[in-house]
RNA sequence: GCCGAUGUGGCUCAGAGGCAGAGCAGCUGAUUCGUAAUCAGCAGGUCGGCGGUUCGAAUCCGCCCAUCGGCUCCA
């Protein structure tokens, strides 16, 4: 008999030999039906595992992500099963599960297209019904070898061959169906219940783009129809908050052909955009940086010694002025510099800090521009900070203070990750040592939970990467601090010390909104298009119900603009549901509906976009509402 | 850059070898209306670009460009 212990700290005796599924049915039937893997000693593993000794037993159900994975990976081979029965000729990579779903990467003559898709799914529908058990066996790895050369599976092999001579390889067989593959897995392709397959991609074997490209179909998987339901619901609400959408919908910018990556911003979205930058210049100013700004085009030796020249040449645009070469700018450090090397610097002047909204050019491939998120001209919010040793610490807890300031105002969670020193950078282990020390020193001193990215730092640096998560759960790169020892060698900054001698200044470069470019699409899908008051294009719009009322209808727009307020008027003679509707769309946060009754009594009909009517208010308590809520920077 | 898909009025899309269409938006006129679409009329396109096949190409073929989903990369 063995001995297993259950969560609750209740004990049960098993018949060795019984398996964990059979265990949760003895505990309850319920249980074992929700199943989906079991930890048993600490260790995720398959429910069908026989169990010959003590221990200790845990269920997962799909709410555990370790459990959803176990789901997501037998759905993918349920998907490769299928594939292999319409295309025998296909050969497998990998297959595993991942964040919503899983993905599986084929090498086959056939090329997948989007109406194969019904086909596939049918046949997925076709292994679940039979309901195969899922059978794990171990092999030598030269047993292993032998078995899928045989099968032809080239990629399973390579796989094999890359790992440990005396390792234990374990195969999984449904069906007729066998994989490579460590497991766990479902106890059987009955339990996969909703399928869908979502895209086709090409993915390179290895993620080398020297190697073979694959073709990947993304799928996904639920136990229950509801949940895979609800889950292409959200997507779909996803893309109706797509800032590409809401950018065209809402007249904030535009991308062109003439202009690949290079976004236009129209009026609507050049006043969020000068929003941002005004809640930023007045955010520094307090916070003691002096603003610079840097010419976007510098010349060749500048490049050479900052080291850009040799590392990021790639990533750069060049051009030719009176036959002298010069490159426009990637990054705002070089520029940034220059001038700090225009005086001789005091330890008394420390931390001396300038910031710049710098515009900056990358040349990216093709193939990877997306909207504002990935363009190829930014501008970064910018900061270098040149302080001593014996500051990094209290500097770097003073810009994470800056970092949260900015974040909550826009309602956004965040986390962080430090980076580490990468295989290709420049100076010793020693000083890497000491930044990266120096790093989680501030964030530890702050009482930040923070994950390590481990060889991911810049190559001058190690840095801290802020993510924050936006309403829909994705999360995004913004913020960075990068401590950099290199650039003041490379440039020979100098500051004069108490002892009157020279001495070298330690560097920090930092962003906060990343680029104004990413974060004006971050915060247009975070709010839906639905931007706070303050940085809403258009704050207020007037809506006239008939002609009699357009005289009234000027007088509020005065008083309203008088206020500061952005107010626009709607006096087309169209009817007021109409108007209303149009307001709504372009989610105008207040509009204000403008009848007979308001003109008798002075009042204005409010209208909020996501509350509905407010009733009536007098115009200067509306107004005093208003700007209150814009000066708050209130989101509603 | 690579794999796949897409590209038709300002926007959303239909048309799949034989006269370029619809709805919305726009303009004009009528309507003067109370919280998400009033009616009528008008105008608007070298069907992404270049080349080819064909009596005839938005439609078939080739190349290029851009966009979308990914790979890779990143603010």
């Amino acid at each position: 008999m063995v001995n297993i212990s259950l969560p609750d700290g209740r004990h049960r005796e098993y018949q060795e030999g019984t398996s964990l599924l059979q265990i949760a049915e003895d505990i309850s039937p319920k249980l074992a039906k929700n199943a989906v893997a079991a930890v048993f000693n600490d260790k995720v593993t398959d429910l069908t595992t026989l169990v010959y000794k003590d221990g200790k037993v845990q269920f997962l159900d799909f709410d555990h992500e370790k459990a959803r994975n176990v789901y997501r990976h037998s759905s993918s081979h349920v998907m490769a099963q299928a594939v292999k029965r319409l295309w025998p000729e296909t050969k497998f990579a990998i297959g595993p599960a991942i964040d919503k779903g899983f993905y599986y990467d084929f090498d086959t003559d056939h090329t997948f297209t989007p109406d194969d898709f019904a086909l596939i799914e049918k046949e997925m529908n076709s292994i679940i019904k039979s309901d195969y058990p899922i059978v794990r066996r171990e092999l030598s790895k030269e047993e292993a070898i032998q078995f899928f050369a045989d099968r032809k599976e080239d990629y399973k092999v390579e796989l094999i061959r890359d790992l440990p001579d005396d390792a234990i390889i374990s195969v999984y067989q449904q069906g007729e169906f066998v994989d490579l593959c460590a497991g766990p897995h479902l106890p059987s392709t009955g339990k996969v219940k909703a399928i869908k397959l979502m895209s086709l991609a090409g993915a390179y074997w290895r993620g080398d783009e020297n190697k073979k490209m694959l073709q990947r179909i993304y799928a996904t998987s639920f136990p229950k129809q509801v949940m895979l339901d609800d889950y292409l619901h959200k997507l779909e609400e996803a893309r109706k908050r797509d800032h590409r959408k809401l950018g065209k919908e809402l007249g904030l910018f535009v991308l062109l052909d003439e202009g690949p990556g290079f976004p236009f911003f129209l009026p609507k979205g050049m006043v969020i955009r000068n929003e941002l930058e005004n809640f930023w210049r007045q955010a520094h100013q307090q916070a003691g940086y002096q603003e610079i700004r840097t010419p976007i085009i510098l010349n060749r030796e500048l490049w050479e010694q900052s080291g850009h020249w040799d590392h990021y040449k790639d990533n750069m645009y060049f051009t030719k002025i009176d036959d002298q070469d010069f490159a426009v700018k990637p990054m705002n450090c070089p520029g940034g510099i220059l001038v700090y090397k225009q005086n001789l610097h005091s330890y008394r002047e420390f931390p001396l800090r300038t910031c710049e909204m710098g515009l900056v050019h990358r040349h990216e491939m093709s193939g990877v521009l997306h909207g504002l998120m990935r363009v190829r001209a930014f501008t970064q919010d910018d900061a270098h900070i040149f302080m001593l040793p014996e500051q990094i610490i209290a500097e770097i807890k003073g810009v994470m203070e800056l970092v949260d300031l900015f974040y909550k105002q826009f309602g956004f969670t965040y986390h962080v990750e430090l980076s580490t020193q990468p295989e290709k950078s420049m100076g010793t282990k020693e000083v890497w040592d000491a930044a990266t020390d120096a790093l989680k020193e501030a964030l530890e001193g702050q009482g930040m939970a923070y994950k390590i990215n481990a060889g991911d730092g810049a190559f001058y640096g190690p840095k801290i990467d802020f993510h924050l998560q936006d309403s829909l759960d994705r999360t995004w790169q913004c913020g960075t601090i990068q401590l950099d020892f290199q650039m003041p060698e490379k440039f020979d900054l100098t500051y004069i010390g108490e002892d009157g001698e020279k001495h070298r200044p330690v560097m920090i470069h930092r962003v906060i909104y990343g680029s104004m470019e990413r974060f004006i699409g971050i915060i247009t899908e975070h709010f839906g298009g639905a931007f706070p008051a303050w940085l809403a294009p258009v704050q207020v719009r007037v809506l006239p119900i008939t002609e009699k009322q357009h005289e009234y209808a000027a007088q509020v727009m005065d008083n309203l603009k008088a206020a500061g307020i952005r107010a626009e008027s709607d006096p087309r003679s169209e009817k007021i549901g109409y108007k209303i509707r149009e307001g709504q769309l372009q989610k105008i946060p207040y509009l204000l509906i403008l009848g007979d009754k308001e003109v008798q009594s002075g009042t204005v009909a409010v209208r909020h976009r996501k509350e509905g009517d407010l009733g009536q208010q007098g115009l200067e308590a509306f107004s005093a509402m208003v700007s209150a809520e814009i000066k708050d920077k209130v989101i509603r």
